[in-house]
DNA sequence: TTTACAATTTTGTTGCAACAAAAATATCCG
DNA sequence: CGGATATTTTTGTTGCAACAAAATTGTAAA
């Protein structure tokens, strides 16, 4: 077995398998939408892309499949899944469930700094938006999100929600510009943030949830205007 | 051709793999208690247990503690989930979101045929605590709760609570007789049924999440009382 | 041209051996 | 005997070849 220049970038992950690298460099591919809804994986070309054997594509490959990242498409195919309005509603509603619970957990253990960071991510997400630099704008903008989340200390929370962004993540590359240009959440943030401020859970939760609906609207709209065809 | 996500539960998938096999076999060992808290497994032993060999004894157990069904003791240890106070508290704090939704979802579409069934389900429950068969009882006490959850037509959610009811369901094997000789939910669930049947989503939710603080208190009591300690 | 069917290629799965890290055991020296 | 060190065993990981099933391509007859 061969040693991989990988190591170069992450020195203190000598422990990390090769499996639970390609596991995290799939997600990440999937969430920058690098790989778009529709698009057929196969463990070989996977294994080719990562410069990994098929063992541990295989076992990203099936790790994300359980987890619902990737789902199958007939007996040999795993794909990016295609968001339709349906499973789209259904994840709504668990976020809304989910995260506004971490949003209200999250009032019991803020302090001033935790609200200092958000707001320079928040700024990062503006720039980004200015920019026109869209997919940087969804990227800060979950990690607006799991800034807050991970407040709660509840990690198990925060894992589960993962799983349900990294559905929905793929379907929201297909859609940007347009749904960027509305500066998504900006308002919702702000309102968030102050709540944080006030230590006042219930508002922090309702800021967010705004934030899940608004999101919710624009991208059933957009799904409707705009077919999301499939890619290959 | 892209294939959408809720069409899933009508595609029949192929033959099952033997990894898939081996997966669905040791969450039924880990449900039903073969396998105590604390128990480490090896994928070798794991391939012998099962009669299959390494590749898919490892895809199972890989599976199963990507889920956190298991979790890593150690570099090279997996082991099944001693639950603790901490765990226990966030676990239920997520349930109670995750199931409170279903429940009141479940309202909007069940049927008279539908409750008749949970009558059953029931009977089933207090005969198994009748005969002292407590093993029985947590099984068709799972049962129920499913049953009742899967009213709320979203496969997404069901899912997700599964993977809860896998994180403590090794621990309450521990916990009975002591912990099944309360009749644990007989009130609660009969709540639950007369508020389905009346369509009245708000008092299910309430029946339910009722059952799963009653659950949360007795399982916490028995912690404090009686220390779990690992097998092995 | 179209359709049915055979040949070929692609692809996931499975078992297994080699390897390295960790754990367990044995050994030796004070 | 005690503790440190060497040795052996256990164990997860990785790469790979063989296999069967599915998808694709090629081919020929109508």
């Amino acid at each position: 077995m061969g040693v991989h220049v990988s190591e170069l970038a992450n020195i203190d992950r000598a422990a990390e398998s090769l499996g639970d690298a390609a596991y995290r460099e799939m997600k990440e591919r999937i969430i920058r939408g690098v790989y778009r809804p529709g698009h057929k994986l196969t463990v070989r070309a996977v294994a080719q892309d990562l410069d990994v054997s098929t063992t541990p594509a295989r076992d990203a490959i099936n790790r994300l499949a359980s987890e619902a990242a990737l789902v199958y498409a007939g007996p040999k195919t795993v794909v990016v899944p295609v968001l339709d309005a349906k499973a789209l509603q259904e994840i709504t509603l668990i976020r809304l469930a989910l995260e506004g619970l971490a949003a209200q957990q999250a009032a019991e253990h803020v302090v001033p700094e935790d609200v200092e960071a958000l707001k320079i991510l928040q700024k990062k997400i503006n720039s980004a938006l200015d920019a026109g630099l869209y997919a940087d704008a969804l990227w800060h903008n979950k990690e607006f999100h799991f800034a807050i989340y991970r407040l709660a200390q509840l990690p198990h929370l925060v894992t589960m929600i993962e799983t349900l962004w990294l559905r929905i993540g793929p379907s929201l590359h297909n859609l940007y510009p347009e749904f960027a240009k509305e500066r998504f959440g900006v308002h919702n943030h702000e309102v968030a943030m102050e709540a944080l401020e006030d230590r006042d859970g219930a508002s922090v939760r309702a800021a967010m949830e705004n934030d899940i609906r608004d999101g919710y609207r624009r991208l059933k709209r957009a799904c409707r205007e705009k077919a999301i065809l499939p890619v290959q």
